[in-house]
DNA sequence: CACGCTAATGGCACCCAGTGCCAGAAGGAA
DNA sequence: TTCCTTCTGGCACTGGGTGCCATTAGCGTG
């Protein structure tokens, strides 16, 4: 079985939570996240063993992984709640928006974060495009990304969203917001919302104008 | 096995003769792929062991491992060799072509093929981008392919080409091949030349017109 | 022919990620 | 206490990938 990591962890929120029989979890997924990119940070991605981080929290080796799946998936978090929440804000925007606007509304929206997490967020996307195990891994998590994109796109075209159009949509945007973190990540003291719009508003329009 | 042929290192460029010293190696990366591409046909990627392979060519696993860096690698074949041909054709193209239109033109370039390699081709793409690690790993190589990219935009906008224009634009063309690579994929009877170019047209318009 | 030079091979030991199995540990409720 | 449940974690095993090093195989020269 593939012992699939992640149960009633509760992690973050309160939820006081039914008093459920059977032995408590020893950790968090969000414990592990937090103490591995401060090992990451510190000895390289590499060079951290599954090993290094279940002894810092703890646990046996065996037990890391009920709790993800490998360790290229510690710093990706909360991602697939987030999605949901792009997905909400889709379904939010009014018919009247041009869907390409619609994309970039939603992929800034996305992409936005407050003041106190910028730093945070800087380091975990800089393991995550930077490390090249990471950044391969990284992959299989867009995907879902651009499914989103995808379902919005073929809704906004009466098409299937596995169409050329939709596809083709959700490749871009997704191309566009990577390269957008890139410049992000390069230049310290630049906006990432900024660079988002001004790259997405470049694929609106063809990259014609110059 | 069969180890015949395969005399000279280093198939493909020049140098017919040229008669080094030392011991002759004992089989070939062209060898390995199509070997291995049968074995995975035959298996699965997944349960196809670098093991399998090496028996298979009749060399030690350990040597296996001087031919390709990774198991990964198998399927890529000269991949390095086609993206040379890709610098080469971009600098091919007059300085009067408007830079979209161009990169258009060398994506479609760089994806044509023989007719007869079609199947062998086909398949080696439904290798590399459903198979869950190795869609991972051609990240990687992916990159090198934007790389191209992104030099040619960066040389005809008087940009670096790690700026957000020409590294956006290597992220958009990239994200648009593949998402006609996968429709190609899906249905057996369509053109993949005839898929690059409408997905890049529409790119081009900025996914305007409908 | 024997020697030395060179370039490849391949066995061995080892590291690390990830998995199946299973015997417990820890909690709630009867 | 006993039962039931959930989570833990040790153990053994697979499979990719690497460092080390003795060995093999070609070539040229004395």
């Amino acid at each position: 079985m593939p012992d699939d990591g992640a149960r009633n962890g509760t992690a973050g929120t309160a939820a006081p939570g039914a008093p459920r029989p059977g032995r408590r979890p020893a950790t968090t997924r969000d414990e592990l996240t937090h103490l591995a990119l401060e090992l990451f940070a510190a000895k390289g991605f590499d060079a951290t063993t599954v090993d290094d981080i279940a002894a810092a929290a703890g646990i046996g080796r065996r037990t890391f992984f009920r709790y993800f799946a490998s360790k290229n998936d510690l710093p990706w978090g909360d991602f697939d709640e987030r999605l949901e929440d792009m997905r909400k804000h889709f379904a939010r925007i009014p018919d009247g928006t041009p869907l390409m606007e619609a994309v970039r509304i939603a992929t800034i929206e996305f992409n936005r974060m407050p003041p106190a997490e910028v730093r945070y967020h800087r380091e975990r996307m800089a393991l995550l495009l930077r490390v090249p195990t990471l950044l391969a891994h990284s992959t299989l998590r867009f995907a879902a990304w651009r499914q989103v994109v995808a379902e919005f796109a073929g809704h906004r075209l009466g098409l299937p969203e596995g169409d050329l159009q939709p596809q083709a949509i959700a490749w871009a945007a997704l191309g566009i917001a990577l390269s957008a973190y890139e410049q992000w990540l390069d230049h310290e003291d630049s906006d990432l919302s900024e660079l988002l719009d001004r790259s997405l508003c470049m694929l609106n329009s063809g990259f014609s104008s110059r």
